[in-house]
DNA sequence: GCTGAAAGGAGAATGAG
DNA sequence: CTCATTCTCCTTTCAGC
C-alpha cells in the first residue's frame, strides 16, 4: 500500500490505454529500462492497484445497440429484500453497472440490450417481476458521448 | 462484419475477463489450437469487435474514493452550446461516462473524485461555471454493487 | 533504488499441408 | 484446422552506477 510515485502513475496511464503493451515498449515510453519496469508492473498487479486486464468489446459490433440508465426504488429496505436485489444484479449480465445512490431512489443501474424492445422486456419481465421494486425511472441513452475505463491519476 | 459464431463468442467472453491471457491458454480453454485461435483474435481486433485492451485500475487504490452520477440540463440546445459541452466532457478526465438521455434532463454524467468535497468543487467550479448548464442533479454513489466491462454475448 | 547486458524459455506470428 | 518454423518478447539473473 505504498503510495504511487510519478513513474507508477505514468505506467498506469499507459497501461489503462494499452493493456497489452510489451514491457519493453512500456519501459521506453515511461523512460526507464525493462527490469525495473517489469518489477513495478508486477508490484502494481500484486498489490491490487491493477485489478486485471480486459479486452474491451464494442457493444454495437456484438449487436447491443441499446442502453439505459434505470433508477430503482425497492418496496422496503429489509435485509432480505436487499439481499435478493443484490443477488439478481450480480447474476444478470445485462446489468453492467449498479450503485446505491443518494436521492429519491435507491439504486441506479446501467443496462444493455439488443434494442429498445429487448430493454423494455428486460425491465418489465425481469426487474419488475422480481416483486421487490416499488418504482423505476428509465433514461434511454440517445448518444454515448464518452465511456472510458481510464481513471485520472492527478 | 461477418456475424460472430459460438467460438468467437467464447473467445470474447474469456478475453473480456482476462485480456492478457496467452493465445495458447486461450485456445485450450476455447477448445481449439493456437493458430486458428490467434487468427480469430486478430480478426476480432481488426474488425473492431475488440476495441482495445486495458489495464483495469482500482479506483480506491489510487485515491478516488468518491463517484457520482450527475443529470445535466443545458441552457439551450444551439449547436454552439452542445459543441462546447461535448468538448468539455471529452477533455475532462474526471468525467468517465457521458450520455445524452431521454427524460427531463439532457445528459447523464458519471464523475469520479478524491472525496465528496473534491466532487462538489468539480461540479461548482468546473461544470456550473461553464455557463451553459441550466440545472443539475447529483446522485452520490454510496455503494458500488457492480461495475463491469464485460458485455453479455447472448 | 536505478541501468545495461545477456540468457533460456515462452509465446507470437506465419506459411504450408 | 494441424504442423512446423521463425522470430519477437518475456523473465530472470547478473554486474555495476
Amino acid at each position: 500500500m505504498t503510495p504511487l510515485d510519478e513513474t507508477d502513475k505514468r505506467l498506469l496511464a499507459i497501461l489503462q490505454a494499452e493493456g497489452r503493451l510489451p514491457i519493453q515498449e512500456l519501459a521506453a515510453r515511461a523512460g526507464l529500462s525493462t527490469s525495473p519496469c517489469w518489477r513495478r508492473v508486477r508490484k502494481l498487479e500484486e498489490s491490487g492497484v491493477i485489478r486485471g486486464y480486459a479486452a474491451l468489446v464494442d457493444a454495437r459490433a456484438v449487436g447491443l445497440l441499446t442502453r439505459a440508465y434505470v433508477h430503482v426504488s425497492l418496496v422496503d429496505h429489509s435485509e432480505e429484500t436487499i439481499r435478493r436485489f443484490d443477488a439478481f444484479v450480480a447474476q444478470e449480465p445485462q446489468i453492467v453497472e449498479c450503485a446505491s445512490v443518494t436521492g429519491a431512489d435507491d439504486y441506479l443501474l446501467k443496462v444493455v440490450a439488443r434494442d429498445p424492445e429487448a430493454l423494455e422486456h428486460f425491465l418489465m419481465h425481469r426487474i419488475l417481476r422480481l416483486g421487490i421494486v416499488r418504482a423505476s425511472t428509465t433514461h434511454f441513452v440517445l448518444g454515448q458521448k464518452k465511456e472510458t475505463t481510464v481513471l485520472p491519476l492527478d
